[in-house]
DNA sequence: AAAACGACTTGATCAACATCAAGAATTTCT
DNA sequence: AGAAATTCTTGATGTTGATCAAGTCGTTTT
């Protein structure tokens, strides 16, 4: 009896059906039928602690997986020792997509802080998703989407300057947080200044000065890792380049 | 009798089972049979010449692109009257992945010469792969590939040199010309010094001034758009940044 | 063929950001 | 708690590649 309910308490946490992510997440457009299928195939293991890696560049693929708490990046070892942060996902993300292609990670995927995950393993749900036209519609969309981030990324990188990508950056996490129910202007950062700098392709000394600058312009108030937006309008301008930022200044 | 031929030819053209680039392409890995069902729902259009769209950003999504012959420059058009050039596709490349997510195109798609397309209804491409496993595992593998692609890009922008950038763009288009069976170290490029430019993040200044160099090294004779690679296995080595090109000099 | 235009090249200068260096604040280890 | 190791910040200097400017070559127009 005991073990029932534990059991049954078990299924409750990893069910999609009660899971506040289930709008940004895979089973968004699924029907309540379509989520309980999906629902069968997705395990939740233990949760990793900072520094653990969720898998490796090489590891064989088996799983999609979504993060259910906490945060993770991604990076892809480059040769020599040195590399390159490819993303960091918060609650609600896939991550995995890359190794579809030949059933290998290409690239790492280690927790910032605790986290907790989803797994999915591919086959199963690319068995399912043969059988649901609403997943396989769904699959499709995440796939094209996360192409679509990366070419905004590409555009960033390409053309922008740092004062563009850290504010590009700070008001991604902004929205992202807001999507999740969390303050779109106050927020943890779980990276340290060394991987925001890398991920956005800056030294950890420009993200530093940058950070103390747009706290002198009163963009923002940052102590370490905790950021309080105080004029996003203002970081808005910044992004679009060109400098309008000074002349739309918030009216102080 | 004439018109039954003319038409017979026709389908002959459009059918992938009779195309060259079928392994690069969509119906790589499919049974015969397969690519026979995948064939009766492609469509070839008249083709484009210089400068015309294939599409643009913001029009309504209907089908992914296969380039057949030619050449097609994807851009995104950014706010400010300028752009960032996406990608640049060859014959049996898949284009329009990143209008999947909301049914629009987000990027637009030019020729750079005369180019022909096949075009996949997406709807149709969609319902035909929810009932041929094959193809469904196929297309999830090219919008995975596609991700890895844009990830690589990823790690150039953010911490390549200009001259990492412009070997590995070149080595990029001489694997591409070798798997295509023509020559890895003798072929013309059908964009100008600007677009490469603005592809790899630089200014034109900076690319025309590296092909100067390159040639002074001896890594490549170029003279206009026409390109012939001189030392390849350095061209890698340059790649692979660290300033190991010059240790590995190439017996003279 | 001459003229006009655009693409490419080359040179000179400049600016943004990287790198080097050192110190302050935090976190981790024992 | 105290020491060691990180992480972050700040300053000084250097370098890469952008920008500005001018000229050459090639192509298109008339």
């Amino acid at each position: 009896m005991t073990s029932r309910k534990v059991v049954s308490f078990e299924n409750i946490k990893v069910a999609c059906k009660n899971c506040s992510l289930a709008t940004l997440c895979l089973p968004m457009g699924l029907t309540p039928d379509d989520v309980e299928r999906l629902d069968s195939i997705i395990k939740r293991g233990r949760p990793y602690h900072r520094g653990d890696h969720l898998y490796r560049g090489g590891d064989k693929f088996h799983s999609l997986r979504v993060i259910t708490s906490g945060s993770v990046k991604t990076y892809s070892p480059n040769e020599d020792g040195g590399e390159q942060v490819l993303g960091f996902h918060l609650p609600g993300e896939l991550i995995g997509l890359d190794a579809i292609q030949d059933d290998c990670h290409t690239c790492s995927a280690i927790a910032l802080e605790t986290t907790a995950v989803c797994e999915i393993p591919f086959s199963q749900l690319e068995s399912l998703s043969a059988i649901m036209s609403s997943l396989q519609h769904q699959m499709y969309r995440l796939l094209s989407r996360e192409i679509g981030q990366d070419t905004e990324m590409l555009t960033l990188l390409g053309k922008k300057s740092a004062e563009e990508r850290l504010a590009t950056f700070l008001l991604s996490f902004s929205e992202r947080f807001k999507q999740r129910g969390f303050s779109a202007s106050d927020f943890f950062l779980s990276m340290s200044r060394h991987e925001i700098g890398n991920y956005l392709g800056l030294a950890v000394e420009t993200v530093s000065r940058l950070f103390t600058r747009f706290q002198d312009e009163n963009l923002l108030r940052v102590e370490r890792k905790h950021v309080q937006l105080l004029d996003i309008p203002r970081l808005y301008d910044i992004v679009q380049g060109s400098d309008s930022a000074k002349s739309s200044q918030s009216r102080g």
